[in-house]
RNA sequence: GGAGGCAUAGCUCAGCUGGUUCAGAGCAUCUGCCUUACAAGCAGAGGGUCCUUGGUUCGAAUCCAUGUGCCUCCA
């Protein structure tokens, strides 16, 4: 390269080097005992998702980590894949299905999921695709799929050592039911959200045809066709003379008792409750308790069905049902009023339909009981065996995991792993084995003629492919012993979105004890939600989310990711705006630009050159070289502590206000002059140190420059270079020139002096030998002419306090004198305030005597420095 | 209804086991500059009763309690 373009144009190089960095199968890892591993397994997305800002978020991060990792030396791997995401895959194919005139009804088993893979053959990868976009640089020869055979075999073998462990049962039970996906859901995949709706009162007469009647008050009144009792709380004054009679269905005229239990609330509604077991879960609760019918009038759609008895609701949709009962009930004289009413609806993650409760016949996993065989599961957590970070999430943890629930894993799709359950004819339970032949052998074993043997119809839940996914991905299923999975598992560090705490890495640590007797991961790093400025959940339905692709096209990658990260410190949600990443972008420019200049300096030997100028770049570079190994144990710091935001601030800071804003400026030549070759090759050190440094946060930019600094061999990358190390370097500490600097130009600034005009100076300072290295240096950056040091401050010149010294300045214009006073008065009262309340600590016996005595020498160092500098403010006064 | 979290500059956040050179950073704002690397820039400046009220302490942004307001999860 020999023209650097004037600005930085990120679309010019990145997919350059992300070809190259494939081709040189730069992200490649195999098990290697002479490295430490290192090893991220992503949350593998769904196959039918696109890119979003969270995805982004998570995997820039994820990026980072791993892309230090290597740096390194550590023998970094990065697993990529999908999930086949049941519902949402099914629901896609199935709407497809349906724009070419095919019904799934119409369809078998087997050529629907024919049609399914095929979509996912198509449309399957375009989010792995759009991660290279975005940099990230997973083992994309690892790429793995949770429906792949390997990992559903996996998932099939799990199933059946559940089972025979006691672990896995089906039963009855009330369900989450998506009338819209025809299936039952998990109690994690159900969003409550709260909807405005309306509480009907209304009247049941009592069956012994008196005129007295009980009120009832309900937000779905179509449920009444499945009442079979109505409970009052037995201490209610009010209906205490009803328990034991019965009364009146609206309608249907059913007879239903009313029974009395304190499960009921006195104060809530009208203190009497109908009884619906088949449409609530609290209800069929009290159905079991008193043997109490169970009336089911919804079908799998959602529509009534024949058990609803009146003809005039059967097969229409439960929500028409509800407008129109209202209607007939209010004619029928049954409604005493109606309110308006806020309550929370339970509605499908996936489809977004309200979800019925309703009985059926599901596979669960027993909860309680894989917990009492795997304590780890919470003991790990809470020991920071496994660290969260923030930490603060294992509260919520903890409080699941004291709370919890059986897990339903049975979905009546077809798109998944098929539940190894047999069958007979009867429709009645044989035996888990993953073949006919199997389940046959079970059978006859047990002593069974099991006839018409066939599996059951139900798939298994996405999250029991995924909670493996760590073990799944290295086939630690397969073979448990294979090099893969002993060198890459556990895994070091995962990173996820809190709100799948419980879908996923409670289970992927569930999985890790059982089948591992070890945790998953080490880390768990909780990203925050992508947020839009007013606070808003991005999602597609609000529109409210950039296209991240967009973004990419519009900023450069380097620029989204830093974008990203610099307002994302760990579990803290961020608020995205596209000024965030303009600043990445400007920041990409920042460093563009100064490349430019180092690469656009004349270089020329030593030789020859000023020793003046000589000595002050080797003074600067010391400087520098400190600075930078001060900043690198401060960002180890907050890498350590997983404040990736704040390591990414720092680096920042270190190479834009340190490196550019000071150090080049320092080394500079002046306009038309050459630098001198042993501080050209210093500053490109430096700056090869700081690209690597910067690598894992913008990786494009970092390779582009590092490509061009220095002849590289062919296959080479910064990808792979060794990560800086702080040294132990005494460094010259220039905090007082840069003081004196920025106060000249202060004053420049204050006086609208041009930076252009050259001062002459004069300096009254404590030790004058302090200063001769830098006076070279303070010259040139504050555009003073002439330094000479005085014992008293030299007629017509204006005074700057530098730390305890004095500076002055020959000023050609009038000064404003009582300005210039006020503005010392205040300096000298601030201190003294200062001073008193340092005084009034030392001379509190009681702090004395309590504080530490480092703290107490402070105090007194605090009061020394405090009256040196009002010496000297004091005496600028007269 | 239950559990947890949060409250510091206009915005987003730091502030570790309490101790005024810690009230701080970035962005935004304002002022002055088209100073031959960069206007996607340079040099500066202003801005906060650290949510309220109590308490513990020699000392509280920091610990405790109360109230208020937001958020998340669960029912």
């Amino acid at each position: 390269m020999t023209e650097l373009a004037k600005t930085y144009s990120p679309q010019d190089f990145e997919d350059k080097w992300y070809q190259y960095w494939l081709e040189k199968k730069l992200f490649h890892a195999e098990p290697n005992p002479e490295k430490e591993p290192y090893t991220i397994v992503i949350p593998p997305p769904n196959v039918t998702g696109v890119l979003h800002m969270g995805h982004m978020l998570n995997n820039t991060i994820q990026d980072v980590l791993v892309r230090k990792a290597r740096m390194e030396g550590k023998n970094a791997c990065w697993v990529p894949g999908t999930d086949h995401a049941s519902i949402a895959t099914e629901a896609k194919v199935v709407q497809l299905l349906r724009e070419q005139g095919i019904k799934k009804s119409d369809l078998s088993r087997e050529d629907f999921l024919k049609h399914a893979w095929n979509w996912k053959e198509k449309y399957g990868g375009i989010i792995l695709e759009q991660l290279k976009k975005l940099g990230a640089s997973c083992d994309w020869d690892r790429t793995r799929f949770t429906m792949e055979p390997k990992l559903s075999e996996a998932v099939i073998e799990v199933f059946i050592d559940l089972y025979n462990k006691g672990l896995i049962y089906r039963g009855l039970r009330m369900v989450n039911w998506d009338p819209q996906g025809k299936t039952a859901l998990s109690d994690e995949e159900v969003i409550h959200k709260e909807v405005q709706s309306k509480l009907y009162y209304i009247k049941y007469f009592m069956a012994d045809g008196s005129e007295e009647f009980v009120t009832i008050a309900t937000t779905r009144p179509e449920t009444i066709l499945a009442d079979v009792a109505i409970c009052v709380n037995p201490s209610d004054e009010r209906f205490k003379h009803l328990v034991g009679k019965k009364a009146l269905v609206p309608f249907l005229n059913r007879e239903i008792p009313i029974i009395a239990d304190e499960y009921v609330a006195v104060d809530f509604g009208t203190g009497c409750l109908k009884v619906t077991p088949a449409h609530d879960v609290n209800d069929y609760a009290l159905g079991q308790k008193y043997s109490l019918p169970v009336i089911d009038i919804l079908d799998e759609s959602g529509f009534l069905n024949a058990e609803a008895k009146d003809e005039r609701y059967i097969g229409k949709d439960r929500f028409a049902v509800r407008k129109q009962i209202a209607i007939d009930l209010e004619e029928a004289g049954h409604i005493l009023k109606i309110e308006e009413y806020k309550n929370q609806v339970g509605t499908s993650e996936r489809t977004g339909a309200v979800i019925e409760p309703r009985l059926s016949l599901q596979w669960w996993v027993d909860m309680k009981k894989f917990m009492e065989r795997n304590p780890e599961v919470l003991d790990a957590v809470m020991s920071d065996e496994i660290q969260f970070h923030p930490a603060k999430m294992k509260n919520t943890y903890k409080h699941w995991i004291d709370n919890i629930k059986d897990w339903c894993i049975s979905r009546q799709l077809w798109w998944g792993q098929r539940i190894p359950a047999w069958y007979d004819e009867n429709n009645q339970f044989v035996a888990v084995a993953k073949t006919e032949a199997e389940a046959q052998l079970i059978a006859k074993n047990q002593g069974l003629t099991a006839n018409g043997l066939h599996q059951d119809e139900d798939v298994l839940d996405t999250w029991f492919s995924s909670w493996l996914w760590p073990i799944s991905v290295f086939d630690g299923f397969e073979n448990p012993e294979n090099p893969d999975i002993k060198h890459f598992y556990p895994t070091n560090d995962l990173v996820t979105a809190p709100e799948i705490m419980f879908f996923w890495v409670f289970r992927m640590i569930m999985a890790g004890y059982e089948w591992r007797g070890e945790k998953p991961f080490k880390n768990v790093y909780y990203t925050g939600i992508v947020r839009d400025k007013q606070r808003r959940k991005m999602s597609k339905s609000l529109g409210n989310s950039p296209d991240p692709l967009d973004l990419i096209a519009q900023y450069g990658a380097d620029g989204v990711r830093m974008g990203m990260l610099l307002c994302s410190p760990a579990g803290n949600d961020i608020l995205f705006d596209d000024s965030q990443v303009e600043q990445g972008r400007n920041f990409g420019n920042k460093i563009w630009n100064a490349f430019r200049l180092v690469k656009g300096w004349e270089v020329k030997p030593d030789e020859g050159f000023n020793p003046e100028i000589l000595d002050a770049n080797k003074l600067n570079a010391d400087w520098f070289a400190g600075r930078l190994s001060a900043a690198l144990v401060e960002i180890e710091e907050k890498y350590k502590g997983y404040r990736l935001s704040e390591a990414l601030m720092s680096i920042y800071k270190l190479i834009w206000d340190d490196f550019c804003a000071w150090y080049l400026e320092m080394v500079k030549p002046v306009f038309g002059e050459p630098m001198n070759e042993s501080t050209y090759q210093t500053t490109i050190g430096f700056f090869e140190e700081l690209m690597k440094v910067l690598h894992p946060f913008m990786p494009f930019i970092t390779e582009e420059i590092w490509q061009n600094m220095r002849e590289r061999e062919e296959g080479n990358s910064i990808c792979i270079e060794a990560y800086p190390i702080a040294s132990m370097a005494v460094t010259p500490d220039l905090s007082r020139v840069f003081e004196a600097i920025q106060q000249i130009r202060n004053l420049r600034n204050a006086k609208g002096i041009s930076p252009k005009e050259a001062f002459e100076i004069s300096i009254k300072a404590k030790d004058q030998i302090f200063y001769q290295p830098y006076l070279f240096l303070l010259k040139k950056l504050a555009n003073v002419s002439s330094i000479n040091f005085v014992e008293e401050q030299p007629a017509g010149t204006t005074l700057l306090p530098v730390d305890t010294d004095e500076l002055f300045i020959v000023l050609n214009l009038q000064v404003d004198e009582v300005a210039e006073r006020e503005k010392i008065e205040k300096e000298i009262e601030y201190l003294q305030g200062f001073m008193k309340s340092v005084d009034a600590k030392l001379s509190n016996e009681k702090f004395v005597a309590n504080a530490k005595p480092e703290l107490v020498e402070k105090e007194r160092q605090k009061k020394a420095d405090a009256e040196a500098k009002l010496d000297v403010l004091r005496k600028s006064l007269n």
